[in-house]
DNA sequence: GTCTATACATTGATAGAC
DNA sequence: GTCTATCAATGTATAGAC
């Protein structure tokens, strides 16, 4: 049994994903959680509050799927985690809930809202840049490559796979322009002398 | 001396770059082109079909920025060509004219706008497909890698990268990811300097 | 706590004077 | 061709009944 609140912030958080902020109206916060217009006054001191609410948790949930880049102690090695982890499946089409929102005005105007983008990158790239040192002392990555910078490049990848599979409407931009960082990792790794074999 | 029309249409491009385009409105476009309301209504038929004619011209002067990954001829080698483009100053916290609006709802749903952003992210990757299979043959790059999958590669580094600066409000991201890039393009370099392949 | 009814500003477009 | 004045619809928020 959810609480009207919940139903609110879970209505929210997906028009969000869906729309961006912007475009969200209070309207159609109502209407898909199914409660009348005061309601979300009631709870909520407007539109903005409720976008924060529901954006916070929502980060949060993004957040916790990047953990799989710090499975130390899984038999994997570093960079096996970082190709596994970007060859996740990914929605290319509907976006990131993070990374749509920088292209929204009024969210970069927000310094509550941008927060938290921040937030889920900052994340992000903390655990992309310790696999990637690991991987370097692993012996996986030349020790030429600068680890913050190359899980930022990484991190990119994911980022612009998303706009080019909405700028075409095919999930299949995404999916190779992950197979293009994907082969380029495989092609520094043969260099350290650690070669896989790819099949 | 620029037509009123002229006006309208440079004051749109300014806006869809800055705002987007579900977030500027007709009375904006009016206000900085410095022309009354029903201006616009005459040399157009509505918000929409000023866009359109706006977004076009944008993406012409766009398209026309990644030639340089053409010039063939100029003593320099593919890869250089390739790093060289990604390495060019790029705004990133202003975001890219094209890819900006890959998150706006109003724009994919718009067949004719989504058609242009479509049209700048193709001919650029034709561009960076062929400076990639040029790279292949001079022997810069290793054969194991398909040249389409890290045209796009390439492409979603800058795309994120925009992404990334806009998420904190900093050029230095852009700048980093794609300082990642050319390093990890620059170790798969090296191993096809040292070892022989069996294209 | 939840609802209906309403207020008030902004958006996108039109009418019609000059 | 350009302007001012205006309109209907929507977006955001409030009032007040139950």
């Amino acid at each position: 049994m959810t609480s009207t609140r919940d139903r609110l912030t879970e209505a929210m958080a997906d028009l969000l994903w869906e729309r961006g902020y912007a475009a969200t109206s209070p309207h159609d916060v109502l209407a898909k959680a199914g409660v009348g217009q005061g309601s979300m006054y009631h709870h909520f001191s407007g539109k903005h509050e409720l976008a924060v609410a529901a954006f916070r948790s929502a980060i949060d949930t993004l957040i916790a799927e990047s953990r799989v880049l710090e499975n130390e102690n899984d038999g994997s090695t570093p960079l096996d985690r970082i190709e596994g982890y970007l060859q996740r499946p990914r929605p290319g089409t509907k976006g990131c809930r993070a990374g749509r929102m920088t292209q929204d005005p009024q969210v970069v105007q927000d310094p509550e809202l941008l927060a938290e983008v921040a937030r889920a990158f900052d994340t992000q790239a903390d655990r992309w840049t310790r696999a990637v040192e690991q991987a370097i002392e692993a012996g996986e990555l030349p020790g030429t490559i600068p680890a913050q910078d190359l899980a930022l490049a990484l991190s990119a990848v994911l980022q612009g796979g998303y706009v080019l599979a909405r700028a075409h409407g095919s999930q299949e931009y995404m999916d190779r322009a992950v197979r293009g960082a994907v082969a380029l990792l495989e092609a520094a790794r043969a260099q350290t002398g650690t070669t896989k074999e790819t099949a």
